[in-house]
DNA sequence: TTATATCTTAGAGTATACTCTAAGGCAAGA
DNA sequence: TCTTGCCTTAGAGTATACTCTAAGATATAA
C-alpha cells in the first residue's frame, strides 16, 4: 500500500508553500503528480526527486518556463536524456557566469568595507586626496582604474 | 570649464539604458545629479564613481530601497561614514551566503551532467536501478540522500 | 525659420514569481 | 446533522525592476 502526502504535508517537509505549490502545478511544473478521484493531489515518496531539482535548478536562478520544458522532457522518458543533458550542461555554465560576477563584487563590497573603516578612522571619507601619492593605498588606485573604466565604457555589459 | 554628459553620453558609457538612468534618478538614487536650468541632467566625471558603486550593489543583489539608503548616506558626508561601513559589512556577508548557495548548486548541476552523461551511454535514465548494489556509484547515494534530507524536512529553508 | 534631435515629465504596460481571497466541495468527529 | 478543517478552482493583488509611450519643451543645424 502507498503512502501519500498531502500538499499541506510537502509544504511543511519542503518549506515551498501550499499556494507556491499550487502555482508550480497550474504553471506545469508538477505534471507527475496523480489525483484523487476528488482532484486531491496525492504526493508519494517518489515525487521528492523532481521537486528537490525544481528547487535546485531555482537556487541556481532557472526561470519557471525552463523548468516547465525540463519537466516536460522529464516526463517523456528515455528519448529526452540528451536534450536534459544539455539543460544541465548550459545550466553550469550559467551558473558559473553567476558565481564569477559575485566573486568580482565580493571583491569589491570588500574593498570598499576596508576603504570606509579608514574613512572612519581619519574622519574624512575624502581622506586619500589629502595624502601624498605614494602613501596613496594600492588598493585605493585599483578601485579608481575600475571605476575610469566604467566611466570610458570598458566595462563587459553583455 | 568642466566637462559635463548628457544622459544618452551615460547610456551608453554604462550599458544602462536612459530609461533606467531617470527611473533610478526618480527613485532617489542620483540624488548628485545637477541640472541645467532648463532642467536636462548633468553628468560630470566624479559621477562616474557612484554610479559605478550603484551598478556593483545591483550586481550584488541590493534591492533598489536599500541603494537608496545608502545614496542619501553619502550625500550627508562625514557624519555617515559609520552607518555606510555597516551596510557594505551586511552585504558582505549576504553575497558570501548567495555565493555559498550557488556553490552548493554548482554541485547538484555537475552531477547531474555526470548522471544524464551515463544513462545516455547506457540508454536508461534508471540505468542505477538495475546494477548491483556495489556497481552503483557513489555519487548517486549521495544524491538520493540529499533528496531524502528535503523529503525529510532536513533541508534549510531559511 | 523650420526641421530634427534630444531632452523633460507623468503615467501606463510588462515580466516574473509569488501570495492571497472568495466561493465552494468533501470527509471525519461531536 | 452540523461544524471544522482540509482540499479545490479562478482570478485578483503585490512587489520589484524595468520599459515604453505620449505630450511637450528646448537646442542646434540647414
Amino acid at each position: 500500500m502507498e503512502k501519500f502526502y498531502t500538499i499541506k504535508d510537502v509544504a511543511e517537509r519542503t518549506g515551498i508553500s501550499a499556494y507556491t505549490i499550487r502555482y508550480y502545478d497550474k504553471e506545469g511544473l508538477l505534471t507527475f503528480v496523480k489525483r484523487s478521484e476528488s482532484g486531491i493531489r496525492l504526493f508519494t515518496d517518489e515525487d521528492f526527486e523532481p521537486l528537490y531539482t525544481i528547487t535546485c535548478l531555482k537556487k541556481s536562478g532557472m526561470p519557471l518556463k525552463e523548468i516547465k520544458r525540463f519537466m516536460e522532457l522529464f516526463m517523456q522518458g528515455n528519448e529526452t536524456i540528451h536534450e536534459r543533458y544539455l539543460i544541465f550542461k548550459e545550466q553550469k555554465e550559467r551558473l558559473q557566469k553567476q558565481i564569477d560576477e559575485l566573486q568580482e563584487m565580493m571583491g569589491i563590497v570588500d574593498y570598499k568595507c576596508w576603504y570606509f573603516e579608514e574613512a572612519e578612522k581619519r574622519g574624512d571619507i575624502d581622506f586619500y586626496k589629502k595624502l601624498p601619492r605614494e602613501e596613496v593605498d594600492e588598493r585605493i588606485w585599483e578601485f579608481g582604474k575600475k571605476v575610469n573604466d566604467f566611466r570610458k565604457g570598458k566595462t563587459d555589459h553583455s
